[in-house]
DNA sequence: GATATTTGACCTAC
DNA sequence: GTAGGTCAAATATC
């Protein structure tokens, strides 16, 4: 029977699937959640909170300075312009967001995930350029080095070589139609109970440190370019590998507005550090 | 309850 | 004074 190849098939398109889609369940830290958050105000000054006796919060209520201010234009020691900006092998958390004077987008700020376990200065911060291609280009800009040791610690942003996920046309005219079809803008729903899926959980790469959790609502675009693809950059130049790939659109937004303003989460697929497997590798291990 | 994200306010360099 | 960077309460979700 074929059954057997049609399964294998399947579960190569699930397990693909689960590598490119955001938050899967493999993402470190448990969870790679996608969610809407709301948010208030705080505290003006003294008037809300502090009804005059309680001392002013250091620095939301009061004249407090906390200190560690960086200087404006951090040492930018590297960016690229990318339309997949969650490429980096990393597991990034975002605190910020801010318009810029300008800037058509806002820019979002983030911060290694290990930063507060470990005081891991990494940060990048992610905007979207004005220019509006299609695909959208974000310029990534990374401050600080890592020097987080979780796990498999890698030295630099390391991509894993994951290009042949770019499948040829007539390989993804019926899965990749079927993943735009069902897949909703963000959800670890689906990716969540597939046997390949526990077969992700239970290998090396459920818990890895550096899987990259960090989302991303801009473009709908989920594509893997190979490390050796990737230039970073100095400041003085700017790497864009966003051509070098098709675009595989394996969950395309519901509605492509919802991506243009870049508010939303990033998220991005998971990453490996898997000492030398690409997956590739790990495909073809898993349908063995 | 834990955790990540949102977002306005705050702080500081320019 | 302004713009960019960061903080942290509020909040959503698991």
């Amino acid at each position: 029977m074929t059954t057997l190849g049609l399964q294998g098939d399947e579960l190569l398109a699930q397990l693909r699937e689960l590598l490119y889609l955001p938050s899967s369940p493999a993402t470190s830290s448990g969870d790679g959640r996608w969610r809407r958050r709301g948010s208030k105000k705080r505290c003006r000054n003294d008037n809300e909170n502090n009804n005059g006796d309680e001392e002013p919060h250091p620095r939301r209520c009061g004249s407090g300075k906390t200190s560690n201010r960086k200087t404006k234009q951090q040492k930018s020691s590297k960016y690229l312009v990318t339309s997949v900006p969650d490429f980096d092998g990393y597991q990034w958390r975002k605190y910020g967001q801010k318009q810029i004077e300008g800037a058509m987008y806002a820019r979002s700020y983030y911060r290694c995930t290990r930063s507060a376990e470990q005081g891991c200065p990494a940060k990048r911060t992610v905007q979207r350029n004005d220019d509006d291609g299609n695909p959208a280009k974000y310029t990534v800009v990374y401050m600080g080095e890592h020097t987080c040791t979780a796990n498999d610690s890698l030295e630099a942003p390391v991509i894993l070589e994951t290009t042949a996920v770019v499948v040829p046309a007539s390989a993804t005219s019926s899965s990749a139609n079927k993943q735009q079809q069902r897949r909703p803008q963000h959800d670890d729903d689906t990716a969540a109970s597939t046997p390949l899926t526990a077969a992700i959980n239970n290998s090396s790469m459920a818990g890895s440190c550096c899987s990259s959790t960090t989302t991303t609502a801009a473009t709908g675009i989920i594509e893997s370019p190979a490390t050796s693809d990737i230039t970073w950059s100095s400041s003085d130049h700017v790497a864009d590998y966003s051509g070098l790939f098709p675009v595989y659109d394996s969950w395309a937004p519901a509605s492509l507005q919802e991506m243009e303003d870049f508010t939303g989460p990033i998220r991005s697929p998971v990453h490996v550090p898997t000492d030398g497997w690409t997956i590739d590798q790990f495909l073809l291990h898993a349908a063995i």
